[in-house]
DNA sequence: AATGAATGAGATTTCATTCAT
DNA sequence: CATGAATGAAATCTCATTCAT
């Protein structure tokens, strides 16, 4: 079967991260073995090697893969012009995609990948882009706001970026560990604390 | 003739945790051997299996024990009478946890245990345990002091405390990711967040 | 339309045996992979499968081909009417292909199909008739010698001509691993056992 | 089962070895596996793993006993007084061990180990150590013989004892490929190639 | 004839757990 | 209660060979 076109390669390649994503977020990175994901894909244990070298590697693609999409959402959100407009895109995207069963699973490997940073430098380059670049962004937001005296001068542009960042972080935890978790009285405190912000420049 | 001390056997069980505990942060659940925890702590691979029953259950212990920690925390800070305290006290011991070298380590293992809860029902309960004993401990200081008109009508305090622990957890991460963070902005950014729910009372 | 010329043909499966060659004395026999031979030659796997149907035939052509050549030096000796002429001429020949690259290269290989031979009957064969023809050649020599009197009548030919192979042999082992090894104390030794033959005769 | 002696772990480790030689010598080293090694021997895959960190270190080992046995005998030899006796000790070593199986079956990976030492260093040195060891001693034997005026000036004492190890590792491969080989007239030409070197002088 | 992606059996090695001493 | 050698199933990865194009 040779002689086939990129795209071919190209999908072969999605199918197989497909597949990985699928396993790792039913039996995470270490008790999902390559015979689970050849099993999930249409491919064999050996095709899956012509790819990606090792089961590392595709592990690594998952986050770059990741990182990727969560990067143009917040490049997206960047290009609105007010805090609020853009912080609201990021939260429509962060709570719309409790929707989307795909994006759940992306979501259970997501936290996968923290841990594994622990030990992965790779993954943890990747992941600490994925911080860093939708920090400056939320940042260059609040600082423009500060300038244009809609926000507090108190507020630390940097520092607020990352506790946001944390925020969500640590309320995509509490989501996967309870998925009734209410959604609506957390997007009302967002609000609230951008308000608050906002408001807090008034003295 | 098993005749030996509780204290000894206590002792012997807080030797294989500690052990644990070294070799997960050092190379997380699922890398790190049996053989690595014999190694790092005085016992033979067949005394810890007197002590546990498996690999899995020195998990559980340590999920356990890591919560139990926190929880005093928790309590402790439930008996400050206003928010301000109450929150100042859980931020110190977040923070200044930071300087204990063996705490770092336990909070490397909180993110593995973050990732493992999605397997194992017994450590997502512990984990659920975590953060449902705080989360009730700070809505009731926040209605307190709601009923007392020292913070806003319009905060959530159940979403608030929800909110609050999240941000912690993120914050976890991103120094986990970067021990270079700098702290401090994220001190007085809790400050003014702080402040905000109660100058929210403003109207 | 599988229209080429022979001449081509003989040059693509040459290409294909210069590439094991250079992979096998790189890697031996076992550890070098179709892909080494694919990525050496010009070839793609499935081209040389048309010329080959194994990588055991690929090995059994170097096999052949390296004693084909061998018996063309002692044939050519055989030609000589002196032993020592015949014998000197096998000499040069031995050491004089030390200072050619690709002539190491199928030393080194040779080496791995005296391995080998232990567990293919048909390399065993080839190395059979690599040893057995010259044999025959040196012995009808040395008892031609016998004959005129030019060489003791106390040597047994065939023993002494299975004896100067297996030196010969065993030289090249150590060449091969100490490519440092000084040859000239080897070549007047050699002269010295030849002359032994025949003044073995004085009495 | 714990606490055993270091006998017993040396019965292991030679049970593992014994059973390593009979499938190398069986399959070669290459097509041999660990499982058939697990078959041969009485113990299990993991067991032989705390003895050995790999197949590799195998085949060390048995190249390292291997050359050990061989240096005892030369370094008895060694302490013979005159050459030809030194000289008959290694030729009875050497033509009396094809008479045990044991033996046979250790020759035949001596030459699976000669195609090894090309690409594992550490079994090229035991190998240059188990050629440079006799050759020393029997260049004593031969300078001393020389100075007493028993052999000829004109021999080179090192090149003539690096010939004698090839000649009998050349016979060691001939009679490998065929078990029938006579050996008496081999064994009467090196008599008369020690009298050559001793009447050598006479002129 | 050539291509090269796919196959899948099989190889080495690991490791949680057991149990004779 | 402790020891630590043994177990053996299972995991990752390789590679000679095939065959649709």
């Amino acid at each position: 079967m040779p002689k086939v076109s990129q795209s071919y390669l190209d999908a072969r390649r999605a199918e197989i991260l497909d597949a990985a994503v699928a396993c790792f977020a039913r039996e995470g990175f270490h008790r999902a073995t390559m015979q689970d994901i050849v099993k999930e894909s249409s491919l064999s244990a050996g095709a899956i090697y012509n790819y990606f070298n090792s089961k590392e590697e595709i592990v690594e693609a998952i986050a770059d893969e990741r990182h990727g999409k969560e990067q143009n959402v917040i490049r997206e959100a960047g290009k609105e012009a007010t805090v609020e407009g853009a912080l609201r895109r990021i939260r429509d995207f962060f709570f719309g995609g409790l929707k989307n069963p795909r994006e759940r699973l992306r979501r259970r490997v997501s936290i996968e990948l923290w841990a594994e940073a622990q030990r992965n430098p790779k993954i943890l380059k990747i992941i600490r882009r994925g911080i860093d670049e939708p920090r400056a962004l939320l940042k260059n937001i609040l600082s423009d706001a500060q300038e244009r005296g809609e926000i507090s001068d108190r507020v630390d542009p940097d520092a607020t970026a990352r506790f946001l960042i944390a925020a969500f972080h640590g309320l995509a935890l509490q989501i996967e560990w309870d998925s009734q978790l209410p959604v609506q009285p957390q997007i009302r405190l967002l609000d609230f604390f951008l308000e608050s912000l906002s408001t807090g420049g008034r003295r």
